[in-house]
DNA sequence: AGTTGACATGTCAGAAGTGGAAGGTCTACT
DNA sequence: AGTAGACCTTCCACTTCTGACATGTCAACT
């Protein structure tokens, strides 16, 4: 059976990175470091540690105060990340919302419609600028971590910036289907 | 409590354009029409059917050979779409797994993690080609579907342009910090 | 008459993900 | 001494999703 669980390997990745943290440290590293990237839950990421643990792939190094347990990658658990990193074909799950939601919008008037698209290119107009603001506020450092966030901003933006001018142009696009004036 | 069922949605908006179909004809559409914005395993689909009928929004319309159920949207499940499309905000969620993958690409050689890089971007530039060659097949009617299908096509193309061209940035940069000869 | 293959639905176990409640500790400030 | 706030983990109920397996019908071909 060949499963996938990305979440497993991305925290068994941030352990191995950060070499020991709490699953406390780990939440926030997820939202620092790879918040346009993957996203975890609490209960979720609590529970995969259990696992980790369990199959050996990260041990408790230390316990400390309030319960902490500081974990850290043991050498199984680094040659499995080499392995799911090299071998394990990456899995693309395509879902984007609002993109289904465009394959409906003939469903609503055409302003309407137009209106949703403007909205959303607005969006990540905003998101773009607010994008542009924190990667300036930030110090980007030689260490893996921060050299592959810069990596993974810059995917960020682009993303962003695809997607704006791609709304743009389909705002063109349903213009011309039904324009305004014939 | 706000839920998103998503597939929910896609199931309704992919019967309204229909108007009438049944479960098999639904996860061919998906297929076809919309098989880089949003999936369907089968049982999903079925079961996810059942509960549309059970809350109304859709009906069996008429039942043919081999136990094939017609079905239609209700003006419930038209009313449906229409807010789900207009008053529910989309949700994004950020899971791409390559770019998971890169971020921990400092846990492997340089060489090892250039060679994944371009083997990502070679795999998107025949997808690229496929896809053109797939557009080119089409018959582009005017019928929303189509309309917006085309709309979607081009979302991809975009998509992929721009991964292919962050990965070949990827690789600049890569050299750049690891330079073979300095 | 037999077989292949498209058509068509259903069910089930288990994995993955969500959202929240609950419970507790230590630090710093008032 | 009190309390606010950051720190830290566990558990639970529920939904969603995946990957099989099971079951059968009908049309076309051999």
């Amino acid at each position: 059976m060949l499963r996938n669980m990305s979440l497993r390997h991305a925290a068994l990745g941030l352990l191995v990175e950060m070499d020991g943290a709490s699953g406390y440290d780990l939440l926030k590293m997820f939202e620092i470091t790879m918040g346009n990237v993957w996203q975890a839950t609490q209960s979720q990421l609590y529970g995969e540690l259990n696992k980790l643990t369990a199959d050996g792939f990260i041990e408790v190094a230390s316990e400390g105060p309030r319960g902490r347990k500081e974990y850290r990658a043991t050498d199984a658990g680094r040659a499995e990340l080499r392995r799911w990193l090299l071998d394990v074909p990456p899995k693309f799950v395509r879902r984007d919302e609002v993109l289904l939601r465009l394959f409906f919008l003939g469903q609503v008037s055409p302003d309407e419609g137009a209106a949703f698209v403007r909205e959303q290119s607005a969006a990540l107009e905003k998101r773009l600028a607010d994008l542009g603001e924190l990667e300036g506020a930030i110090d980007w450092g030689d260490e893996n971590l921060s050299f592959y966030g810069r990596l993974a901003m810059e995917y960020g933006k682009r993303f962003m910036a695809m997607r704006r001018d791609w709304y743009e142009w389909v705002l063109e696009e349903l213009a011309k289907r039904d324009p305004k004036d014939g």
